[in-house]
DNA sequence: AAAAAAC
């Protein structure tokens, strides 16, 4: 078996190695490191949990070891498409490149230019990147990328998701030629074999089979959900959120919740944190510090249950979860096998339930295709409560939290959108929690008194109908 | 129907 030590790596590279506790190499980095150590270009077709990363890595902090960086000059680039991702592979090189004189700028969106125009003014060995900061920092003329020996991008089908293709191509255009290219990406889309016969010359094509389905150690279920009224779906489908994760119990020592939308998550996170778990939001709404504070928190177990939108589905770096709940179920399969491949890692057993409501049957048609196999169907852990009154104070409060929600929504205070959409949210959680428990009579008119829907309450009859529509059919209508 | 990424 290859040894990391038969590799040609600088021998400072290996001691890093050695002492971050490795010791041979995964397949794709024994398949890229001799060939990027060699000059030529690579293209690996490789999915994140792979070791993608130490195969760039390594054989660039060998051959960057020697020479020095000039001001303003880089002498290589990664190009990630999300701002984890680049700080997760800032950390790579730290960890690998510690016995070696090396310097590096982390270039993403959300923070200062200050710290990063003084380190690329510095001169900087290697700029880790994603595209938007990157071109920002170039048209202010405080970047020159001519000095580029080394270009990796990393996850190439996801900048194609995400629309970067323009912005790499663009990037690529303005870095020498000469340089060498390490290409990755999980799926070889048409329009990155385009790419890559354009920028690429001549790579070595490292291939590790697709886990074209999900991994064995992973046990999935899925929750059909039917709300008992449409105005109550998202009620009742965190109180289905609630009750899995409840079922699961002792076994839950950490775990990701995935939502659809951003709005979501935010809602989701703060209604689990209002019934007592300890739980918080990550999505790309957030502020850089926020967002960085929550996944340390969480990567160092200070934190158990991540609620998350895409952003941390596909190349996050978060230590094997035990458990993954889909609060909604992906509009893409292939999100689904992004999703429920945070758990079950390194051979660990894991667990990924998925709530899906009626709504959403044909999504999951797609990803048990996907996956090719039927997913096992789990009994609604909420049991169906007894009948209730028709109306209740609630009812009436409920569409009212939500409409000023609407309106705040469209006033013209950007800045502050995100943290009232929450404080919105849960006021709406609030009047959403009176509703499950018994009602306190208020001044004679209480819920026994109005069991026979004699008393006006509120609006009384006279509701405008678009209120008993949810948001949804409301856009739509 | 969405998320992400620049100010």
């Amino acid at each position: 078996m290859t040894k990391f030590a038969d590799l040609n790596l600088n021998p400072k590279v290996l001691k890093a190695i050695e002492e971050a506790g490795y010791e041979s190499p995964t397949p794709i980095q024994e398949g890229a490191i001799p060939a990027a150590l060699e000059g030529r270009d690579v293209l690996g077709i490789a999915q994140t949990g792979t070791g993608k990363t130490a195969s760039f890595t390594l054989p660039m902090i060998t051959r960057l070891a020697r020479g020095r960086a000039r001001a303003r000059m880089p002498r290589s680039l990664v190009l990630c498409p999300t701002r984890e991702l680049a700080a997760q592979v800032a950390e790579n090189f730290d960890t690998y490149a510690k016995h070696v004189k090396l310097t590096k700028a982390l270039l993403i969106g959300g923070v200062s230019f200050k710290e990063q125009d003084a380190a690329i003014d510095r001169g900087v060995d290697v700029l880790i990147a994603t595209p938007g900061r990157l071109l920002d920092h170039f048209e202010r003329g405080k970047l020159l990328l001519t000095g580029i020996e080394i270009m990796v991008v990393d996850e190439a089908d996801r900048m194609l998701d995400m629309g970067f293709i323009p912005d790499i191509e663009r990037i690529f255009s303005l870095t020498p030629f000469t340089r060498q290219t390490l290409f990755f990406s999980a799926t070889m889309a048409p329009e990155i074999e385009r790419i890559t016969n354009t920028f690429l010359s001549a790579p070595e094509r490292v291939e590790i089979a697709r886990q074209a389905t999900t991994s064995e150690n992973i046990e999935q279920a899925v929750v059909l959900f039917k709300a008992s009224r449409k105005d109550r779906e998202a009620t009742e489908k965190r109180r289905v959120l609630r009750a899995l994760i409840d079922q699961e119990g002792e076994s839950v020592q950490n775990a990701v919740i995935f939502c659809n939308r951003k709005m979501d998550v935010d809602i989701v996170a703060k209604s689990l944190k209002k019934y007592g778990y300890d739980a918080a939001p990550i999505h790309g709404d957030l502020d850089q510090s926020q967002r960085t504070k929550t996944l340390d928190g969480f990567r160092d177990g200070a934190l158990k249950i991540l609620v998350a939108s895409d952003v941390a589905a596909r190349g996050l770096d978060v230590p094997s979860v035990s458990h993954v709940f889909n609060f909604d179920v992906p509009g893409h399969a292939e999100d689904y096998v992004h999703r429920i491949g945070r758990t079950g890692r390194a051979g660990r057993d894991g667990k990924a339930i998925t709530i899906c409501s009626t709504r959403d049957e044909k999504l999951l048609e797609a990803v048990e295709s996907l996956v090719q196999k039927e997913i096992t169907r789990l009994e609604n852990p909420v049991k169906v409560e007894p009948r209730k009154p028709r109306k209740t104070a609630a009812d009436t409060d409920a569409p009212k939290e939500e409409k000023r929600t609407r309106s705040r929504k469209t006033a013209d205070k950007p800045e502050k959108k995100t943290e009232e959409k929450v404080e919105a949210a849960a006021n709406t959680n609030t009047s959403t929690q009176t509703e499950q428990k018994p009602q306190r009579g208020r001044g004679g008119k209480g819920r026994n008194d109005r069991r026979d829907d004699k008393v006006v309450v509120g609006m009384g009859d006279h509701l405008p109908s678009f209120i008993a529509l949810s948001f949804a059919e409301r856009r739509a209508g």
